[in-house]
DNA sequence: GTCCCGGTGT
DNA sequence: ACACCGGGAC
């Protein structure tokens, strides 16, 4: 265990990758990142944190912010809950804590959006609070080191590994060791052909001592896959100028950012808007959870005094779609509409 | 193209 | 147990 501890960290000073949120330790941009981190890979990231906190640098200034801002910093990164949730703790700190950060993972998981992993990170690597992290990489890197063969998909089985993470945390620098094995599993133990010919620790493990690296960790929840067709409407008014958005409501997906109107049969496309004058103008292949989506995109052109029948929508210029938050499928829609626009002047 | 990956809240 | 999203690997 001391072993370990002392390659890894040693490893870790040595070889980590420069990342803006490991040249601060204010909590409140490593909080940022950890948000961002959740389910989305950090070359993905580092834009979006950038551009987050040049516009919204401090607590305060997120507290304050509306929410179309926040949701259009975080237009493209997906799981949009994250961003409310975060904007809704930013409120919650400056009301509660009279803005200052909690320290400890324990208060930080009361706040929405911050589980236990998220806990952990922000109040060992902000904080120095000697608690553990577990992630997907810290998972598959104990479970490899320690040839940890119960499946991870049940819940005995992840809290065998938080004890575990717990164990073997080197409490003299809690932030640097959670992130050293995180950047292990990122950078060396990776899911698939893991580079174990450079790993500092690979002498200490399990997996590698029987060639197995590649069955840890063990998973037993299939995927079940399901492929939907859903048909969008782009309603593009007369003088092509102007198309019409949709926000969705709340419990949907990609609550509370604008889409076109899509429907999951043609036929209702149809009943809503008319069966005349419309024409398919491409498809688009997206997956949200477990569902396939094909998404086919029918034109159809409106004229202008039909506009004030903008039920529960409304109609937008197409050159200010850059300024709407639109899930990533829609953003597409909206990259195609203006290459047909501008290839038809 | 198809498959795989991943924290939090409910 | 499942809903939530997008991108990178192959």
């Amino acid at each position: 265990m001391k072993a370990f501890r002392i390659r890894l960290l040693s490893w870790y000073r040595k070889e980590k990758r420069l990342l803006p949120w490991r040249k601060t330790r204010n909590p409140y941009k490593i909080w940022v990142s950890e948000i961002m981190l959740q389910q989305t890979q950090v070359a993905t990231v580092i834009p979006y944190y950038r551009r987050w906190v040049k516009n919204l640098p401090t607590l305060r200034s997120l507290a304050g912010a509306p929410t179309g801002k926040v949701l259009r910093l975080w237009e493209g990164l997906g799981y949009y809950r994250r961003a409310r949730f975060l904007h809704e703790a930013a409120k919650k700190v400056v009301r509660i804590h009279g803005g200052k950060i909690p320290q400890e993972a324990s208060l930080l998981e009361k706040l929405p959006g911050i589980g236990r992993y998220t806990a952990g990170a922000i109040a060992s690597i902000a904080f120095g609070e000697k608690t553990p992290v577990l992630d997907g990489n810290v998972i598959r890197v104990l479970t490899r080191i320690f040839g940890i063969r119960q499946s991870v998909d049940r819940a005995g089985t992840v809290m065998r590994l938080w004890s575990l993470a717990g164990k073997v945390l080197e409490k003299s620098f809690p932030g640097d060791f959670n992130q050293a094995m995180m950047e292990l599993g990122a950078t060396v133990c990776f899911p698939q052909n893991p580079e174990c010919r450079v790993c500092p620790v690979r002498s200490l493990c399990k997996a590698h001592r029987i060639k197995k690296e590649m069955f840890f960790p063990v998973k037993t929840r299939r995927e079940v896959y399901e492929d939907v067709t859903m048909f969008a409407a782009v309603l593009l008014q007369d003088s092509h100028e102007k198309v019409f958005l949709q926000k969705q409501p709340g419990g949907h997906w990609w609550a509370g950012l604008w889409t076109f109107p899509f429907y999951n049969s043609l036929q209702k496309l149809r009943e809503l808007h008319g069966k005349n004058g419309i024409r398919l103008i491409g498809q688009i292949r997206h997956s949200v959870t477990r569902f396939r989506i094909n998404l086919k995109i029918w034109q159809k052109t409106v004229p202008a005094r039909n506009l004030n029948r903008a039920r529960g929508g409304r109609w937008v210029n197409i050159n200010n779609l850059g300024r709407i938050p639109l899930p990533a499928p829609h953003r597409k829609i909206a990259r195609l509409i203006n290459s047909l626009s501008e290839s038809g002047r």
